[in-house]
Order: structure tokens, then C-alpha cells, then sequence
DNA sequence: TTGTAAGCGTTATCAT
DNA sequence: ATGATAACGCTTACAA
């Protein structure tokens, strides 16, 4: 079974390439019947028309990619399921990308960007250490959604770029200000180690403690290993695990994640202690299971579909040189829940 | 800032394209002095080969593509990074293509054939209804993986296709019947509205209540309607809220995923119930949650790592023509938890 | 309405 | 070791 190609089909319908180049991108400019009969032929016989091909010629693809931090993350999900959807809707295709936790973004955009000719791209996650040399070669309209702290600025005539994110530090800080009002004094928080989200989460947590006169105490900062898989249940159990057993004083834990969240909880319940009387815990990024854990985990919720949502739309709008926003931050909302409580 | 071409570099660096190619792919017989000049200027003005040339003209292009039915749903999580890792380490490259509950994955599966050359494909999800004479269309090798019931015969000299998976009928079947032995006569079971993998749970179900001598009740069958994000929490809630208040008659909860076993066990619990002393509640599938949930959840446990690991084995095995097994039928383990008791 | 032919940016096959 | 040049499969002027 071979590939076949245009030109056989043009052979097999005794007609001119050019005549079933246009029945496959609906010319106006055909016979019905010939492109009937085209299209039949090419029915039969399975042709799909060699996109390399395509594309090499083509100057657009309608073609928008999505380059992702470690796609494997459930935080991911809803936002995947927008951007596919709202991609859909618009007739345009869409590729996805995963970027490992040892990858560069910025390199892999730049490959796509040649390869697939992509319209536009969407950064998911990522995009706080970026070269912004690099960054600003890139020649087609994208947004970082969802994280990374800014954009370069515009040089040319049209926008080229936009930022739809909330405020990480921002957002933490809040978190922790509202812990403190719950009268505790000692906060354990548990936050990656690298120097993107996990600092800006950290600057909020630093900036907290200061505002509200609590000293900061390095024993009660865990700091999870960059590398991959970060955000998993299982990280949030263990290091809570070892948390309790150090026996540093602590009466409510804050961590960056929900999952990470939902693993100190029941840390904190396998060790024969309750939450939130004995220990309170705080989560982020509001993913459903934050919303129906037993007990509900206190969280800020991010307004992840508003993000996925408004990226598409700031993504077309650059795409469609429009005017837009460069740098849309969108708030959280802070849930109480049953994780935690007033002392 | 134009896209540069290989045309442009050769004459930037005085010679001829021929040698720029030989340089970008290492080929030996080349001088390394001119070599180095060529991939100095190359970076200098940042030039990126376009691949959609390449991949025209190279027979090979290393890529394997991964096509996943709802890339939105978390039980793919794990199994993603496993692939990524796997493929990585091959020193190929990975194309995600998600499948849109509406959409077909082997027309999409066609398409990227031909547009990216790929090596070999793996299906995660869906293929359960296929249409064996477009997939017998495939040219490159594939496995269908984490899901399917069967994949086609062979007919050429050497294998094209296998199938690595668990059988969810027995599988399903399995749970029920521990379900019964704990005693329970009237077993709820939430399911997938499709005739694909909400068929075969629904099959095992059956059979096995027909083992144990119970009557099948429909109105204990909750029928999740197919269309998008089925596998959610709030699903597993919202159903679950529904048969508490309907007064069927039931002692326990059966739901094909874990996250809608968790959203079923919040369900019982916000109705002032407990679990498992009032309703004991299963799910399946194997995903971190069940194990961290509180409390946690009896749940089929699928080897989604071993399956995702020997997928991209036996699909490496098909591309380098190796003997395979046609169809690996990896066993689930039943995990018993605090979800579920006997009566 | 249709066909012919010139690219698109590579790689590979020849010569040199 | 290097440089022309012919594909690769398609789209699109331009001609007919």
C-alpha cells in the first residue's frame, strides 16, 4: 500500500494537478462534476494530501500551537480543554507541545514556529526565565497564559505579544495574609525549588510574614526538587510526612498546589492528627479536587477557563492585528474552606 | 526579521547549499573549519531549517505521534511523562494529538501520517468502535494502548500493529464480584453512556451479577452522556446527588473512574452519610487520588506506567521489525480500601 | 473551466 | 571536500 500522491489522482481522474488541487481546497473555479468525480477518486483511493508539501508552499497553515510545562499536570486540564475547543470554533487546527522540565520553551517555540508555520502559539506554564533575545525572534503573534511574570515590549507596528496570568505573588501573599488572621503564627509552605513560580510564590509568602510581623523561619520552607513531576499527591504526602517527624512547631501548612495540598492532608490524618483542628492546610490553583476532598481544602481558586478563554481571544486579536491588552492579569479568589479554621 | 533560508546561508558563507546541509546534519565528509563558519553564521542569524522541506524530502523524520482521546482527562497524566521519557531517551520526538470526543482518531491518525512522516503512532484511549478497513489505511506501525478491545490481523510479512492494554469487561467484572462477596446485593454503578469502554464495564457488571445470582436493576445503572469531560468529579457528584435523593434502594456505589468515585463518595458525605458505613463506594482506574482520598477509595488499579512502557517498547519492536506480541492483556489489581467494607 | 510549469526549502546524487 | 542539480508533493500564476 503506497502513499499516493496528487499527481496520480490527477492520472487516475485524466485530469491536470492543478484541477484537483482545486477540488481539494474548494475553487470556486471547477466543474461540479469534475470535482465530484475528484473527490470520489480520491475516496477511493485513501488520498491525503501531503501536508509538508502544503506547507512548504502555503504562507498560512491556520495552524496555533500550544507549548506546555509539563503537560502531564492535572492543573492543565479545564485550560486544554478550552483552548482546544475555542481553537476548534475559530477553524483553526491545533498542535500541542510538551516542554520537559530540562527543555527550553523559547527553543522549542522557535522550531515549531518553522516547522508547522503555526499562526499564533500559546506559552501554558513556564516562561519566568526565558531569554528574551530569543524569545523576541520569534515571528508570529503569541501569549503567555497562565504564568510568567512579563512580555517584551512591542517594537513593531502591531502588538506581537500579550500576557493573561494571574499574580503568583500577589496571590500568596494573600493566602498567607488570611492564614495569619486565622491567628497562626507558624506556617509551613511547601513551594517548588526553582527559581520561576516557586520564588514568585516565596516572595509572596517573605512579603506576608513581613507585613504581618511574623519572623521567617527557614526550618518550615520545604522546597521541592526541580525535576520532573513536581505537582503530585505524592510529593505533598511524603514531605509533610517529614515535616511531622522533624518535630518543627508549626499549626497550618500552605502549599502551592492543590494536589501537593491534598497529600499533606492526609499526611497530617495518617499520622493521627486532624485537619483543620490540630493542623490547618491551605492549597492553591482551585482544581476540583480541592472543592470536594474530605475535609474541602481552603484554596485560592485561579480563573483558569477565564485565562484559557481570554488568551485565545488575545491571540487572535494579535493574529488579526488588532489593538489588545498587553498584560491582562486576572485575579484569584481566595475559598474558605473546611481545611482550615481561626484559631 | 525575516525567515532565513538555507540558500541565504550558503551564499552568506560562500559556498553552496550542499554543504550547509552537510554541516546542519553532520555528515563527515566535510571540512571542519568550513563547518564551523557555516554553524557560526547559522547562529548568528539565528537561521532554523524548515522541516516542512525536510520532512518532503526525507523518507524518515523520527517522530512519534500519540493520539488521546480527551488529552483533558487526568488519567493520562502519568502515563504522558512515561511516553514523553521513553521516547526521549530514543532521541525521537513526540507529536500529542488530542481527539475531540466527536472527532475520529484514525482520520486524524491518517492525516498525521502523511504531514509529519511519523515513524510509528500510539492511540491512548478510545478505539473501540473503529473502522478496520481506514486503520488497515495505516501505513506505519501503531499500538493501541490503555484501551481498545482488539486491533486487526496482520497481513503483511511483518507485524504492523499490537495491543497493550487490561480487559476492562474482566476487569469490571472483578470489582463487582469482590463487591458482592463483601455482600451487597444492590451495587449503583456509574458508567459511561458510549458503546465503547462504558460497553464493556457495563458487560463486566452484568456478568457479574449474573455469577452471583443478583437481579440487574436499570434503575441502579447512572448513564454518564457522552460528550465532553465525562471523567470529572463533579460528574461522579452531581449523579451521585441525584440517586441519593431519587430513593433508590442501594448499599453501594460502583464508578468506573476514580474521579467520579470521589465525587460520588463527597456526594454521600454532604448528605450526612458516611462512607463506608452507610454506602461503601469503589472506583477504578488506579489514579493517585483513590490512594489519598479521605477516605481512600477501593479502586481496580491499572498498571498505566507498565502499559504506557511496554506500548512504546512493542512499538519500537514494530518499527524496527521485530517479532511482537499481538495483544498484551495486562492484569488490574483490586485494591481494597477504606471505601468499601463488608456488610 | 482547465492544464502547464514555476517555485517552496530541503536532501541526496552526482560530478568535480 | 565541495558544488550543481534533480527530486520531494503541493499551490498558484499564467496560458489556453
Amino acid at each position: 500500500m503506497e502513499q499516493i500522491t496528487i499527481k496520480e489522482v490527477a492520472k487516475l481522474c485524466g485530469v491536470g494537478v492543478s484541477t484537483v488541487s482545486r477540488a481539494i481546497n474548494n475553487h470556486p473555479d471547477i466543474n461540479p462534476e469534475t470535482k465530484q468525480k475528484i473527490l470520489d477518486t480520491i475516496r477511493e483511493y485513501n488520498y491525503v494530501p501531503n501536508n509538508s508539501a502544503r506547507n512548504l508552499k502555503r504562507t498560512d497553515s491556520n495552524t496555533i500551537a500550544v507549548v506546555i510545562k509539563e503537560i502531564s499536570n492535572s492543573y492543565w486540564g479545564v485550560m486544554l480543554h478550552v483552548l482546544e475547543r475555542e481553537v476548534r470554533d475559530r477553524k483553526y487546527c491545533l498542535v500541542l507541545q510538551n516542554v520537559a522540565d530540562d527543555e527550553d520553551e523559547v527553543e522549542l517555540a522557535l522550531q515549531l514556529e518553522k516547522e508547522k508555520k503555526v499562526k499564533g502559539i500559546i506559552f501554558l506554564g513556564g516562561m519566568y526565565n526565558y531569554d528574551e533575545s530569543r524569545l523576541r525572534m520569534l515571528i508570529v503573534p503569541y501569549v503567555i497564559s497562565g504564568s510568567g511574570k512579563t512580555v517584551p515590549e512591542d517594537t513593531g507596528t502591531y502588538p506581537k505579544s500579550a500576557l493573561v496570568t494571574t499574580d503568583t505573588e500577589i496571590e500568596s501573599q494573600s493566602m498567607v495574609d488570611y492564614l495569619c488572621s486565622c491567628g497562626h503564627k507558624r506556617i509551613a509552605f511547601i513551594t517548588s525549588g526553582d527559581e520561576g513560580l516557586g520564588r514568585c510564590h516565596l516572595n509572596g509568602y517573605k512579603r506576608s510574614l513581613e507585613k504581618n510581623g511574623l519572623e521567617y523561619d527557614e526550618k518550615l520552607i520545604i522546597r521541592l526538587k526541580p525535576g520532573k513531576r513536581i505537582y503530585t499527591i505524592e510529593n505533598g504526602y511524603n514531605c509533610t510526612c517529614e515535616l511531622l517527624k522533624s518535630g518543627v512547631d508549626f499549626s497550618c501548612i500552605y502549599a502551592i498546589s492543590d494536589t501537593l495540598a491534598v497529600g499533606a492532608c492526609r499526611a497530617v490524618i495518617d499520622s493521627g492528627k486532624r485537619v483543620p483542628e490540630d493542623y490547618c492546610v491551605a492549597g492553591a490553583d482551585g482544581q476540583d479536587i480541592a472543592e470536594y476532598y474530605h475535609p474541602s481544602i481552603t484554596t485560592l481558586k485561579y480563573p483558569r477557563v477565564e485565562i484559557a478563554l481570554q488568551s485565545v481571544r488575545t491571540l487572535f486579536d494579535l493574529i488579526n492585528r488588532k489593538k489588545v491588552v498587553k498584560r491582562q492579569i486576572l485575579g484569584g479568589t481566595l475559598i474558605e474552606r473546611e481545611s482550615t479554621r481561626k484559631l
